[in-house]
RNA sequence: GCCGCUGUGGUGAAAUUGGUAUACACGCAAGACUUAAAAUCUUGUGGUCUCAACAACCGUGUGGGUUCGAUUCCCGCCAGCGGCACCA
């Protein structure tokens, strides 16, 4: 091997090898590891992909060695504004620019020896894939979870569009950057806090790590408390009573006013000028702009009274936008003795402060006194609460309905039509997919309607039910839905062209292919990055619980990740995000031109914790490039000399083996590395069978390089077979015996000496402790002193109390 | 404010059912090879003291605690990162 011919190694190996795909009868036992699928985007695969799938790559390809049937797909979540934005601004197709990113992302992926299953590659995108992402949606609709309501979303005055949350940054567009502002639109929404408890209780059964459960916990953020109805004493008023939500019934006594938001029912017909003008300000305010003034509370008299059940007290009902109209009631009972919002709002307006419970000596004009334990006091209220039926217990819930209309076109149709007659009805199954028409224009309309509004081809529809006119529903669906199902899609991507016939359009894929899903089903190791941990995650394992409810899925797997690894980021060596605009971002392409494949594998996997933030460092790189030279170096010095060797290697191979395949094992691929840089620097000659496990070790890393030093001396010209394929080394646990034991001896827990051993008196403590004593260094500690105590950890250490 | 995480050499980082702290790599220094440089190889490299070696002492953000023994466990504090946030 010549310095720069690996290129051409490179390419003479993915000739050569084949293609890896899962095999749906094997015997053996099955492992699916799946990494996020990308979105393919113009500027191809980055230094993150490179990472994250590098990594799944590895473990896949050390998982098949050690005789497992992996499943290593890959796809593309192809939907999504900047494909959108791009076709506008050069006038094509997004169908074709998509076909384009994902022809050089699957080439930048065979090049970096990803060991995908090219035969089960989806993209959503797919009419074929996409039938199927509507045809859940008609069966959330079909179960009463999805419905269309008059939502506030984020409008961007300057794009004139509807922007996704995901699309806001820091309250502004994030196309544009002008500020977004509120508008009510009639959207689709789709119920996942029906699943709140399932979504909660599932946790239980995966491995993720604490951080990711935490998150999606907190994202559904569950309490506990009650509702409580309070009379409103005004007689005029339409309303008689106003409901509220508290996780503190036992605080009840010190309410001394009430609190609605500006969008409660209650405040309608109220004709107070001063009020009236609150409301329109604060309905027109942004998040944004509500957000910032945060600090300081706003707020109006409504002039309307309620009446504390508990103690018969009259108190006044005040408005303020502090009060979240999406959450609860949208009416708080306000305690300003013991809550801080409600203290600062008492505190602006005047309002008494009441306290239900003291400590000594607290100054309750100044600071609310916040009681942490609720305990007996919530229990008892509870039950006089309920006794008396002025309320019930009660949960709440963070977590929002799943707003699922977007006013874009480049996503999947939303298969419903609207009739005259019979208002809202799905399009029948065997009539999907709902195709995507061909547009001219994809700019979004001044109305916010989607571009598809303007097609009236596709707009104008005969109803499913009665057969009269109707209107299509032009919102596509957001991005999540693609990727809500696509880990499901992998165990049965052969079919879905089978299954995109209408003839074949009342078979329900998922129902077919029970069998083929409770094989691979669920996915053993799940690879993606945190900033998924809440939304993606959250969203598909609703998604899959509810399929499994409908029995479309098996009803014996229960949660569809049973591990979640968090891959970490690379930053530029700035220490900043890589970004194209700050020009610290690196091109994998560029690296492994630069340096081969190989290196930048290794040098992806040795950089740092597989989890951790690293910063790209080329001198870094440069000693994973030494490393392979080393080991090239080594091992054609080895074939030089036929692997002739005196040396009694059986310990450190087989401690290598060992290391190397508990770290790939917990994704320690660093320390793996690591094991084998020193293997290669204690190693002076090896026989055949010692340079083969290390090549085999090398391989998952280093396909590239392992797969050309094995082919140098291990295979015969026929027959060849792949170091690839080779079964990952057993370790001989006789070899890791050894004779002499090395026992560290401390003083006072501080390490002084280490004393050799033998194997068979590690029990023996009056041997050892001679061994100890008749150390002429030690002597020198104990001459003056007196040993009290003398603790003795078998073939671990030794530790002198004086 | 709440939740989660992290803090170890000049740098990236190892080591946690409590048992030799700093593996591996970068960088740096010295040397070999070379006319020279690059590359490569060898050796050294936590701090203090010392010409140097040996030895000693200190040392895993910080202050305590438990223990024969703490980077690891417990309590308090400090700093940083990530997420959520007027959620009643």
């Amino acid at each position: 091997m010549a310095e720069n011919n690996f290129k051409q190694i490179e390419e003479k190996w993915q000739k050569f090898w084949e293609a890896t795909t899962a095999k749906d009868d094997s015997n053996k036992l099955k492992k699916y590891i799946l990494v996020e699928f990308p979105y393919p985007s113009g500027s191809g695969l980055h230094v993150g992909h490179a990472f994250s799938f590098t990594g799944g790559d590895v473990y896949a390809r050390y998982q098949r060695m050690k005789g497992y049937e992996v499943l290593f797909p890959m796809g593309w979540d192809a939907f999504g504004l900047p494909t959108e934005n791009y076709a506008i601004k050069m006038k094509r197709k997004p169908q074709e620019v998509t076909k384009e990113n994902t022809d050089m992302f699957r080439l930048q992926m065979k090049r970096l020896a990803f060991s995908f299953d090219w035969a089960r590659e989806i993209n959503t995108t797919d009419p074929q894939y996409y039938k199927w992402t509507q045809w859940i949606f008609v069966q959330l609709f079909r179960r009463g979870l999805a419905y269309k309501k008059e939502m506030p979303i984020n409008w961007c005055p300057s794009c004139k569009i509807g922007l996704a949350n995901e699309e806001v940054v820091n309250g502004k567009c994030e196309r544009c950057g002008a500020g977004v502002s509120r508008r009510n639109i009639s959207q689709w929404i789709v119920k996942i806090t029906d699943y709140a408890d399932k979504l909660i209780d599932g946790l239980g059964e995966t491995k993720f790590i604490e951080k990711v459960k935490q998150s999606q916990i907190n994202w559904i953020g569950k309490s506990e408390g009650a509702m409580v109805k309070f009379q409103i004493s005004n007689d005029k008023c339409l309303i008689k009573e106003l409901e509220v939500f508290t996780t503190r019934p036992d605080t009840l006594p010190g309410v001394t006013f009430m609190v609605v938001a500006p969008e409660h029912r209650l405040v309608n017909g109220l004709k107070d000028e001063k009020v009236v003008e609150y409301i329109r300000k604060t309905r027109s305010k942004s998040d944004l702009e509500r957000a910032e003034l945060q600090k300081e509370k706003t707020g109006v008299f409504s002039g309307l009274y309620a009446i504390n059940p508990i103690n018969n007290q009259e108190i006044p009902i005040w408005i303020s936008d502090f009060v979240l109209s999406s959450y609860g009631t949208g009416a708080i009972m306000a305690v300003p003795a013991h809550d801080d919002r409600d203290h600062a709002f008492a505190n602006k307006f005047d309002l008494p402060i009441v306290p239900v419970v003291s400590k000594d000596g607290w100054n309750f004009k100044e600071k609310a006194y916040i009681e942490v334990e609720k305990g007996e006091k919530f229990e008892k209220m509870m039950k006089l609460i309920e006794e008396k039926g002025i309320g019930k217990r009660s949960t709440s819930y963070h977590l929002r309905d799943w707003i699922f209309s977007r006013q874009h076109y480049w996503g999947e149709p939303i298969p419903m039509i609207n009739c005259p007659k019979d208002g809202w009805v799905p399009v029948p199954e065997d009539q999907l997919p709902v195709l995507l028409p061909e547009v001219k224009a994809y700019e979004p309309t001044d109305d916010g309607q989607s571009p598809l509004s303007k097609i009236d081809s596709f707009v104008n529809c005969k109803c499913p039910v009665c057969g009269g006119e109707a209107r299509r529903e032009t919102d596509t669906m957001p991005n999540w839905a693609g990727s809500d199902w696509y880990f499901l899609s992998y165990v049965f991507a052969d079919q879905l062209p089978s299954f995109a016939k209408a003839s074949a359009g009342k078979r329900n894929i998922f129902m077919e292919n029970n069998e083929r899903l409770n094989k691979w089903m669920p996915v053993d190791v799940y690879i993606g990055g945190d900033e998924h941990n809440t939304l993606h995650l959250l969203y598909s394992r609703f998604i899959y619980k509810f399929l499994v409810d409908i029995g479309a899925v098996p009803e014996s797997i229960s949660e569809p990740y049973r591990v979640r690894m968090s891959h970490g980021i690379i930053l530029g060596s700035d220490n900043q995000r890589m970004s194209k605009s700050k020009g610290n971002a690196i091109v994998p392409e560029v690296v492994a031109d630069k340096y081969g494949v190989d290196v930048l594998r290794m040098y992806l996997m040795f950089i740092g914790p597989f989890d951790g933030t690293m910063v790209w460092n080329e001198n870094t790189l440069m000693g994973v490039k030494r490393f392979l030279d080393r080991v090239k170096n080594f091992t054609l010095e080895q074939i030089k000399n036929n692997f002739v060797s005196q040396d009694k290697n059986g310990l450190v191979i087989n401690q290598l083996i060992k290391g190397v395949g508990e770290d790939l094992d917990a994704f320690g691929f660093n320390t793996a590395i690591a094991k084998l840089m020193k293997a290669i620097n204690d190693l002076k000659t090896v026989t055949k069978e010692e340079m083969k496990t290390i090549l085999k070790l090398l391989a998952p890393l280093a396909p590239y390089m392992a797969e050309e030093l094995w082919s140098s001396f291990a295979g015969a010209s026929e027959g060849y077979k792949s170091v690839h394929l080779q079964s990952w080394p057993e370790v001989n646990r006789k070899c890791l015996e050894v004779e002499n034991i090395k026992v560290p001896v401390a003083i006072n827990g501080k390490t002084r000496i280490i004393i050799e051993v033998l194997r068979g008196d590690i029990n023996n403590r009056e041997k050892i402790l001679n061994l100890v004593y008749s150390n002429e260094k030690l002597r020198g500690y104990l001459s003056k002193r007196k040993v009290i105590r003398e603790i003795m950890v078998p073939g671990k250490m030794v530790n002198l109390v004086i």
